[in-house]
DNA sequence: GATGAATGAGGATTCATTCAT
DNA sequence: AATGAATGAATCCTCATTCAT
């Protein structure tokens, strides 16, 4: 009675790339629509064209490979983070940044659901990704808001309290990512591939206005 | 080596009530934070304080079990945003709307990463959930923006296009449970537990913003 | 291209029997003739005419099912050996308590090679063996000699080295348990069961003579 | 977890021997402590520091290289009793060979912990060991010892009855095998490395002892 | 010779579920 | 209503072995 290995068309991989690659992309994908327990080896293995075995020759442990993907899907959307810089908190800069970030999703559509898939877990591996991760960014991100917020005269930021300020981080999280995370659900619910070109060019144009509506507290600049 | 079954102390549930409720409170315990797969029949028994054979007593599968959970958790929720008017679109009664949310979310806090489990996981349970409790109350809620959009002149959702309204809706959507969904991952980035009466509050407090910001394009009324 | 699951006829325990004692059975015959890696589960469960999943509700592991045979094994030799006093050192003391060895092994035949398996392997289970049941055992019997060796004036012991009794020890061990343990290599060397009452009866005429040369230096009394 | 691969120091070998001879060093570590089934061919790779694949370069299958190192440890111990001669049985002369007997397997130190594996899991190779080393060597002995008591008018073997010989013969190889092959029991037991230098002549002064006393009764010349 | 990658068979163990008690 | 024992199917992972490089 178990559901098929592979939903996703995405799952196939083509069969060009490297053992080592397949198999990290099949993973990402079972591993953010079913989690770490849901996501069998032996459908990461079918995903990826292999004998179950043969992942071993590549990775220790479905932990190891877990971490791995994790690794792979989350350097470039950190790093991103880390090199962004908001030289001042203008509307057209504002967009930008919330621009450079749908994008890169776009790229990588499956991580935000994995993320959360950890995030929900609340525990085993989650540690270790807020640990290495989150927790650095966090704490950088909140700082630059405090600052911001204390410096500038009028308009950034002014309309938050201090005490709202994580609060307001998170929410950037769960509007720019929220709806890659639900795709599955969206689906069901829009009768439309939230993933589409189309559906990802509205997703920027509302996630820009409201990116100025929660930094600026109004939309045209 | 499996982790504990509990993790979380509301797991353990007083030995007063029912079997049944016994039964619901620990599988909608480790269905939220372990989704379905993920989630042992023996560790909802144990949680339960029952052997595993005895759940069958109670529920005809796990799914069944599965199901009943869903029921008993969304159906006050469900009900509640049925009931809701707004009567008219002022602040208050946004912020009414607002803190009407919150404080069911309040007494039900594992419900959001219950549903959010479900949506990640993209079909088998979804389905159902979405056909028989997402996709109704979508539509309703859709066309009641769409017309309150249509038919008022100023200030109410006008600084929205007609497409972007799907969009609007998930992030209320978003707003509202994302933090309690994401509870465990707040809990190890803020230093804090996010359901605590006071986190609660200031999430209210910053709700009731967020609601007007987006509905009414500003923050004071 | 495995050995059948089963070579010993004991193997087949009668069904009237507890699971349980099927279970130990069973397990104590592979582990004896293969040693704790060789012998698998699957097998120890045919042997005891169970699927392979029922032996954990017996035993909650390999190693917990390992511990438990040398448990049921070892208890009633050590325990012999503990009541066992050896009143004077004439010839017949020593005969006595002889012929109390042999009969018990007699009754436990496969007990001497699951011992071996583990005093060979070095490591991993025999520490826990050792500490448990051998080293009391061990100084006990070899303080026992000592005083022995010491206080009697004549003929006793008096032969060895104070250095030379725990070789001494050691050697009864061969002597009495080695051709039971061995007892596979001894059906294929000697074309005959050395199981047989006939061959445990020359095995015991046998003993009692190089019993008497060791402690006494001569065979007859 | 699987235990690591090596735990006896001797297990590493010069990485200035061939590759063959490194492999066969630590396939006989291997299988002497672990049997066959239990040592795996990735370990005996590590210990030879090559690849699993490598070794099928210089050996066609685990049996095959299982043999080899039988080949390559029994030979020069069963040459040596080939060419035993005991001119007469004088006291002497049992020193003597008792001697070369232990001076060879200090030599050898793991042949007897190799032998034991295999007489005690009865069959699959136990049948090729027996008809090709032990089968001939005991028969000989058997018929040497049948005649050397038959012959000889007083003294030696005398005290034993014909049917007792070949439990005799057995009675040699526990004693002066035995605590070489339990040597890992006997490290737990004994607080001391029986394979020291000092162990092993205490234990080469103690075999001459009970020889003399098997064969003629009696310790003193 | 050496090795990385591949694999079918089998390893212990867990799972949801059933059923007699 | 509760449970101990049973089980087929699946779980992750290891094994000996092969083969192209």
């Amino acid at each position: 009675m178990r559901p098929p290995a592979s939903i996703d068309p995405a799952d196939q991989t083509p069969a060009t790339s490297t053992s080592r690659e397949r198999i990290l992309d099949a993973a990402e994908s079972l591993f953010a629509s079913r989690g770490f327990e849901g996501a069998a080896m032996r459908d990461i293995a079918a995903g990826a064209g292999l004998n179950p075995a043969s992942l071993y020759n590549h990775f220790a442990s479905k932990q190891a490979l877990f971490e791995a993907v994790l690794e792979r899907g989350l350097r470039p959307l950190f790093e991103l983070l880390d090199t962004l810089e908001l030289v001042d908190w203008s509307p057209e800069s504002l967009d930008a940044a919330t621009d450079t970030f749908i994008a890169q999703l776009a790229r990588q559509p499956r991580l935000p659901a994995l993320l959360e898939q950890e995030a929900l877990s609340g525990g085993r591996h989650l540690t270790q990704l807020t640990q290495k991760w989150l927790r650095p960014l966090f704490d950088r991100a909140l700082a630059t808001f405090r600052g911001t917020r204390a410096e500038r005269a009028t308009g950034v930021l002014d309309h938050w309290q201090d005490d709202e300020l994580p609060i307001l981080l998170m929410t950037f999280h769960h509007v720019i990512l929220g709806n890659f995370a639900l795709a599955p659900m969206l689906r069901a619910v829009l009768d439309e591939d939230p993933l589409s070109r189309d559906a990802i060019e509205r997703q920027r144009r509302f996630a820009r206005k409201v990116v100025r509506l929660l930094v600026l507290g109004r939309v045209s600049g």
